[in-house]
DNA sequence: TTATTGATCAGCT
DNA sequence: GCTGATCAATAAA
């Protein structure tokens, strides 16, 4: 299995120093390892930065929460969303330019067992599941609240065991030829804005979902109006 | 101050 | 296909 691909190298720093656009794309096929879970890219969506790019978190400004994405390229931007995920982002660009990218897919390649272990629906989850959706990612790599601003780049890592906590890998990036691109997910705004990247017929690549606005609470039906359906 | 929406997923119908 | 879970930021009042 894929312990040939943990032996490829980290990517340097000035990887992740470019626009997210341009990063995005090339990061299919790369290997993020954390702990003793690896997984291989194959879907990922840029984000811009404060005024751009109106789906962003960054778009009015600096906050508490995306502070991070306004540091150094090549740390990972973690957020919590829907009151119950984490999400991962690699931030992008120099430092104060808040732009990422949002890692949404992958195929679990070193650390089946435990990136299974951590799902808790107690159900069988199938391989091909255990990292497809960008929540399900975080879960499977153990991507915390707590790992909010880890750097993923190794300076001048340690000779034998290059990723003890968090680091992106060259990996094998994917053919140009099967890279596709579109609109990104569950997006209201910037729809035609066409970051979201994938590999082509990879099983681990999420379904798309366009947005659809949350349907309000019952007050709003209740009073002259017919529930729909 | 309160209300609403969202870079989601799992479980159920 | 639809629903609920329920945090954080923003919009509305």
């Amino acid at each position: 299995m894929g312990s040939g691909q943990l032996s490829s190298a980290p990517l340097p720093r000035s990887f992740f120093d470019r626009p997210s656009h341009e990063v995005a794309p090339d990061l299919l096929g790369r290997v993020l390892v954390h702990g003793s879970v690896a997984v291989r890219l194959t879907e990922v969506e840029a984000y811009g930065g404060p005024g751009e790019d109106p789906a962003a978190h960054t778009y009015r400004g600096k906050t508490p929460r995306n502070a991070v994405m306004f540091g150094p390229p090549g740390h990972i931007y973690v957020y919590f969303t829907y009151g119950m995920h984490f999400c991962a982002n690699l931030v992008c660009l120099p430092e104060g330019s808040g732009s990422a990218v949002l890692l949404r897919a992958g195929e679990v390649v070193e650390g089946v067992a435990e990136a299974r272990a951590r799902r808790s629906s107690g159900r069988p989850v199938p391989d091909r599941d255990l990292a497809r959706g960008p929540a399900r990612l975080a879960v499977a790599l153990g991507l915390l609240r707590e790992h909010n601003g880890l750097d993923a780049v190794l300076d001048g890592s340690p000779a034998g065991r290059p990723h003890q906590s968090a680091t992106v890998l060259a990996g094998r990036p994917a053919d140009p030829a099967t890279i596709r691109s579109g609109p990104r997910t569950g997006v209201s705004t910037a729809k035609e804005t066409p970051w979201r990247f994938w590999i082509d017929g990879d099983p681990t690549v999420s379904p798309y979902r366009a947005h659809v606005p949350r349907r309000r609470n019952a007050a709003a039906t209740s009073v002259g109006e017919a529930p729909k359906s």
